[in-house]
DNA sequence: AAATATTGCAACAGTGGTGATGCAGTTATC
DNA sequence: GATAACTGCATCACCACTGTTGCAATATTT
C-alpha cells in the first residue's frame, strides 16, 4: 500500500508518463495488485499527491508559522520544506483531481504561508508595500528553483539562507 | 507547415499529451497531412521548440544585451521575453531531443545572459558576491512566476518593473 | 491445521494513439 | 489547359496501456 505509493513516486519523478506495469515492477508487485489497490490511475495519483503534500503541510507546521518571530519561521520553514522536496517533492506538482484532498491541502498551506508573510510584513521584516500574494509566489519559485541544481549534497539550512536573503534583499549591491 | 506548428502549440500547451488528431483538427489539416510533414510526434515537437526558441533568442537580441547599459537591457529584455513568452511561451518547456538545435540554442540564450549578468555585476548594479548562476535562474524563475497569474491583460513594462525590482531588491524594507 | 485474505499469473476485451498507404479530388505551377 | 504537387478520406496493421476476471499458489489469521 504505502510500498506502492513510494514506487510511484520514484518512477513517475523520472516519467511522468510511466505505466501502471512499470510501477507494479518498481514494487516488486504484479501490476494486478496495483489495480486491486487503486481503481484507476488517476485514483493512484490522487493519493499520492495527497499523501505528500499532507507530510508536507506537517513539515511546515514543524517550523511554527503563526508563533515563531517571522524570520526564525522562515528560515526553519524553508530549511524543512527544502529537506521534504528534495526526497518527495516530485509528487507535490501531480496533476491531482479538482477538488481532491491533496488540492484543499494545497490551499491551506498556501493559507498558511500568507499568514506568516503578513506577520513578516507587520513586523518591518517585509516592506509595507509589497505585494504579498506576488512575495509568496516568487518566495514559492525560489525554493523550486533552489532544488533544481542542489538536490542531495546541500546543507537545507545552507540554502534556506541564500533563499530568504534573496527573497528580502535581491541580487542587487549591498549597501552596508 | 508554419500553421501546423502555430496550432500545435496552442493545442500543446492545454494538453501536452495531447494526439496528433487533436493537432490536425486545430490546424484545419487531416492527421495524415502532418504525419507528411513531420515524420513522428517527436519530430513535431522537436520542429516546435526549435522554430520557438529561435523566435526567442531574436527577442531577446533585440533588447542588445551586450551593447546597451546592463539595467536598461535587463529592463528591455525582460519585457520582451515576457511579450513572447506569454503568447508562445509553453513550447520553451517542453522535451526537445537530447542535443537538438532548441537545446543548442537555449544554452546559447543562457550564455548570452549570463554575459549580461556579468557586465551588470562589473558595474555595481549587482552585487560582487552575488553567485551569477544563482542569480540566473533566480531571473528565469521570477519570469516564469510573473506569466503564471498575468497572461493577458498586464502591460509587459510594468511586469518587468517588478520583475527587475524584485531581482535586484527583493522583498524586505526599502531603505530610502 | 483450517479458514480467510492476499497475491501472482495468464488471459481477455476495450480504448486510443501511431504511422503507412492507395485513391480520388483539389490546388498550384508551368 | 496540362502536369505536378498537395490534400482529404478511408482504411489498415500495430502497439501500448488500462481495467477486469478466474484460478492456483501463498500468506495470514484464528
Amino acid at each position: 500500500m504505502r510500498s506502492i505509493l513510494e514506487a510511484a513516486e520514484r518512477v513517475l519523478a523520472e516519467n511522468p508518463a510511466a505505466s501502471m506495469e512499470q510501477i507494479a515492477e518498481a514494487s516488486n508487485v504484479a501490476r494486478t495488485t496495483v489495480h486491486r489497490r487503486f481503481a484507476s490511475r488517476q485514483a493512484l495519483i490522487d493519493a499520492l499527491a495527497a499523501s505528500t503534500v499532507e507530510r508536507l503541510a506537517q513539515a511546515i507546521e514543524d517550523g511554527r508559522p503563526d508563533t515563531a518571530p517571522p524570520l526564525v519561521a522562515l528560515h526553519r520553514i524553508t530549511a524543512n520544506v527544502l529537506q521534504f522536496k528534495s526526497a518527495w517533492g516530485f509528487a507535490l506538482g501531480l496533476p491531482a483531481t479538482e477538488g481532491s484532498e491533496a488540492t484543499t491541502t494545497q490551499e491551506e498551506i498556501a493559507r498558511r504561508c500568507m499568514g506568516l508573510l503578513v506577520r513578516a510584513q507587520d513586523q518591518g521584516v517585509i516592506d509595507s508595500q509589497a505585494d504579498l500574494d506576488w512575495v509568496r509566489r516568487v518566495y514559492y519559485a525560489l525554493i523550486g528553483e533552489a532544488l533544481h541544481d542542489s538536490p542531495e549534497d546541500a546543507d537545507p539550512d545552507v540554502l534556506a539562507i541564500k533563499i530568504v536573503d534573496t527573497l528580502l534583499h535581491g541580487a542587487g549591491p549591498r549597501t552596508r
